[in-house]
RNA sequence: GCGCCGGUAGCUCAAUGGAUAGAGCAACAGCCUUCUAAGCUGUAGGUUACAGGUUCGAGUCCUGUUCGGCGCACCA
């Protein structure tokens, strides 16, 4: 049993003895207190029942503290107006440091959600459209909590699911049928780019000419039948163009897929969904469409087959949820990582999901609808073709770090450490702010490689990794060679709360992942980092004369490194051993 | 009009209903004669948008106001 466990359970005891009060263990909550001083957890259960036991706060905390019979040296001691703190003895820590070196990569990980399917379906970029920083946001943020997930034992199916039909596509193509194969471009770079623009010539069009329109409507039926070649054959290759580009942009992000699904997938699965969703009255006719009236659920209404009787994103939604059970059958959990515009659209598909198939979805489907990225600075708008593009920035962060490291003559692979740490950057400044706030992205602040980024805890990193590099066998200096008990006595305050704070990494990483919410991970690391940076400044390791303590700080060293490293990992961020 | 999210230091953000509201950046002042100065130490900076309420205790919960973002039938 773990020290929290047994505190809730004495807590509980001693309420039914000395109160005859009944409780459950799991409305007894310890915290961590803010200030260290106040102890390692802190109960506030005498404030809470002042009430209902018609006694001060401080009374109930006293009696309580009286009969606590707690194992292994916790000391216990009361503060204003009633906090019940617990301060637990140096052992458990440096028994926890031993831990650490045990378990390695593996340390943090639990088994929550052992046996536990989940698919996580995010990225989805639309073939014809620019990956832009929004995406980038979305495919961070998800390849993250697919990271999360898989260190609660989860069984994760990485999915993407792009928009290769519909209107965006037709106003595309409407542009790209004027241009002369001749002139194609032969670079991923000019292919997406002329993609962009020709994207904006379209939709320009569309609102401004009403001949275009028309044309623009035309084609996009054509897209749906497949009946004229020409357009098949533009339609083929533009979607070639996009993809290349994508996956290059998935390889510098680490994130790889199971499977990646696209609507021209969905189109032929869509029919008997839909005349089921008829026959039980799920779906209605209302103007010449096919809609869902989600007012009786609180819901909006949302048409799922147009007018002109072609599938919408809704409709289209429901053939994929048939291929996804064809290949995957059930799944514990479907999580949608989508940006939270699209929460009508997701609260009204779930709803018709889990009445078309309540076996399959209900209670098992998840929005993470996770907020806008906008610019800090200006307006963004693929319409207009004024978009920041997500290769771009990691490009810019590339350069910016080449620049700082071109005369270090330590570091061996330049370009691949460049692209390592500038890569960290622009994904730290995503993911250190919670998912569900509005994200102002400023490109300069990003690339600001001081204080709280990622390269200063990468650099962090790479400082423990020269110690370990030069402490000579690092399997060595894994071992903790000494008496834990012992020792405990002579740490140095920055010793202490390095010490006490790698505890407590496992309950940030089951937090982060319950909420999803990596910036969780981002705090505690870049805390982490103080506390290693400020140990480096004022404890030496390598010249420390007595065995026993250069030894302890080699440990300390090390399983901060592997802490880091494996945080950061979390977060899909790679680490370098010199930067 | 209805709904969802947000407003905390000059800027970007933290703060499971708890103890003195904390960081980073920017500003200012220090520290390279110890393992990487992308570092460390310090100073300054606050009516937590506003007004009520609930609570032993509110940045956090409730109500109203206000400002901003997003969404509400044939786009994805």
């Amino acid at each position: 049993m773990d020290v929290k466990t047994q505190i809730k359970n004495q807590i509980q005891e001693t309420l039914k003895e000395k109160f005859d009060y009944e409780i459950g263990v799991d409305e007894i909550r310890l915290e961590r207190p803010q200030n260290e001083e106040h102890g390692d957890w802190s109960s506030n259960i005498a404030m809470q029942l002042t009430k209902e036991l018609k006694k001060s706060p401080k009374e109930i905390a006293e009696k309580i503290i009286e009969e606590l019979d707690l194992e292994g040296e916790i000391e216990v001691s009361i503060a204003e107006p009633g906090f019940i703190n617990f301060k637990l003895p140096g052992r458990i820590y440096t028994e926890n440091l031993g831990k650490i070196l045990e378990e390695k990569e593996l340390y943090g990980n639990n088994t929550r959600l052992s046996g536990k399917r989940i698919m996580v379906e995010f990225a989805h970029p639309n073939p014809f459209k620019s990956f832009h920083i929004g995406h980038l946001r979305n495919i961070i943020l998800g390849e993250s909590i697919v990271r999360m997930l898989e260190s609660q034992n989860a069984d994760v199916i990485r999915v993407n699911y792009q928009g290769d039909v519909g209107m965006h596509i037709a106003k595309n193509l409407w542009a790209f049928m004027d241009i002369d194969p001749k002139d194609y471009p032969k670079t991923a770079d000019e292919k997406t780019k002329l993609l962009g623009e020709l994207y904006a010539k379209g939709a320009t069009a569309f609102e401004e000419d009403e001949k275009a329109r028309a044309e623009i409507k035309e084609i996009n039926r054509k897209i749906y039948t497949k009946e004229d070649p020409g357009i098949n054959q533009l339609w083929e290759l533009g979607k070639t163009w996009s993809l290349e580009k994508f996956h290059e942009i998935y390889e510098r992000v680490y994130t790889t897929f199971e499977r990646e699904y696209f609507e021209s997938e969905t189109l032929d699965l869509i029919d008997k969904p839909i005349e089921k969703a008829k026959e039980k009255r799920i779906l209605k006719e209302s103007d010449g469409a096919l809609i869902f009236n989600g007012e009786e659920y609180g819901l909006d209404i949302r048409v799922f087959v147009n007018s002109q009787g072609l599938p919408t994103y809704e409709g289209k939604e429901l053939g994929l949820a048939v291929l996804k059970n064809r290949e995957y059958g059930i799944v514990d959990l479907h999580i949608h990582n989508v940006a939270v515009e699209q929460k009508s659209f997701f609260a009204v598909t779930f709803k018709v999901k889990e009445l078309l198939w309540p076996e399959e979805f209900k209670n098992r489907q998840y929005h993470n609808a996770y907020e806008f990225v906008g610019l800090k600075k200006g307006k963004m708008s693929s319409r207009k073709g004024n978009v920041v593009l997500g290769n771009d920035i990691l490009n810019i962060a590339h350069e910016r770090i080449g620049e700082i490291i071109k005369d270090r003559e330590e570091i061996d692979g330049k370009e691949e450490t460049a692209e390592i740490v500038g890569v960290g950057a622009i994904k730290w400044s995503f993911l250190k702010i919670s998912p569900f706030k509005y994200l102002a992205f400023d490109l300069e602040e990003s690339v600001n490689f001081e204080g709280d980024s990622g390269p200063y805890i990468q650099y962090t990193y790479a400082r423990a990794a020269s110690i370990l590099r030069e402490g000579g066998n690092n399997e060595k200096a894994g071992k903790v060679e000494f008496d834990a008990a012992k020792y405990t006595q002579k740490l140095s305050a920055e010793e202490e709360k390095l010490l006490k704070w790698l505890e407590r990494f496992p309950e940030v990483v089951e937090a982060a992942s319950k909420e999803y919410m990596p910036n969780y991970i981002a705090t505690y690391l870049f805390e982490l980092s103080q506390k290693f940076n400020s140990f480096y400044k004022n404890n030496i390791v390598l010249k420390e004369n007595e065995k026993e303590i250069r030894n302890f700080r080699l440990a300390l060293v090390k399983a901060t490194s592997l802490v880091l490293k494996r945080g950061l990992d979390l977060m899909g961020i790679k680490t370098v051993e010199k930067m």
